[in-house]
DNA sequence: TAACATTGCATAGCTTGCTATTCAAGTGAA
DNA sequence: TTCACTTGAATAGCAAGCTATGCAATGTTA
């Protein structure tokens, strides 16, 4: 009844829903979270790169980036040698939401992860983590 | 970095694709699984009845049914007792493809956790099943 | 160097979620 | 019995995924 697949899709729902009411006040979605957690590390990398480093297609990042673009968080620039790419800046406003931002994200999961004692939180991490690596491998 | 909320999207993310691929032969995509696997236990039933079923909303089921009506999957008669609601009914097609259904979603989930003990399976389980409490509870 | 192949992004079109709104049908109370 | 509330479902509008395609800029190679 209640299988994997399922309790995952639930899971990940309620995920979003929760970060998405704590985010919703900064301005942000939970779509653009990945994005901005690269782009707080570095940014002036481009679409490609960013792609490379979250699991996303590169027509969903692209989506993505419009959005952001159009919600004031992201600029973007030519790339000075290639032009059929671009430089992705964060806006002022993307930096200065940064720290309420991660202090959300900490929020959603601790919240999900409350009842969990730090030996099962870290189990917990290390399950999800083999299921995608075990959906990954090629066979 | 990998924080619980994100592997679980990137999880249920991979969940999905596995499924759409083996199910896509059917003439059935995810979606309609939850909607399904309730119907083929019993059908004949209103959609306030299946969402009560699903944790899903309103809304979302009604679209769902609509594409499973195009689809060819159910059809919808009059309720006998309210001018509001409708039953809702597998058609034959939806009958016939029950077993290789949960052939395919039993592959996924074998292919998922084809790493984990009895035991962890078990723990796995238990372990989103907790996080959804968690989650739902109103605080 | 001209032709072909590859690459970086954008676009189209679809599914599956959600919230908010609408509307008709049913229910209850004055 | 009428008027107001509630309820079942549909619709609008948006986000975030995906695959498939298109297109211009780069690279490569004969």
């Amino acid at each position: 009844m209640k299988s994997a697949g399922y309790l995952a899709n639930h899971m990940a729902r309620l995920f979003a829903q929760g970060l998405h009411e704590r985010i919703a006040p900064l301005g942000i979605v939970p779509g653009q979270f990945p994005a901005l957690l690269a782009l707080w590390e570095r940014d002036g990398v481009t679409q490609k790169e960013l792609v490379a480093r979250l699991d996303i297609e590169q027509a969903t990042m692209a989506n993505t980036l419009t959005r952001m673009e159009r919600d004031g968080l992201i600029r973007r620039t030519k790339h000075p040698s290639d032009a059929r790419a671009q430089q992705i800046w964060l806006t002022a406003k993307a930096r200065g939401i940064r720290d309420q931002a991660y202090e959300a994200a900490n929020t959603v999961n601790s919240r999900a992860l409350g009842g969990f004692s730090e030996k099962e939180r870290a189990q917990f991490l290390d399950f999800m983590g083999r299921v995608i690596d075990s959906m990954q491998a090629k066979d």
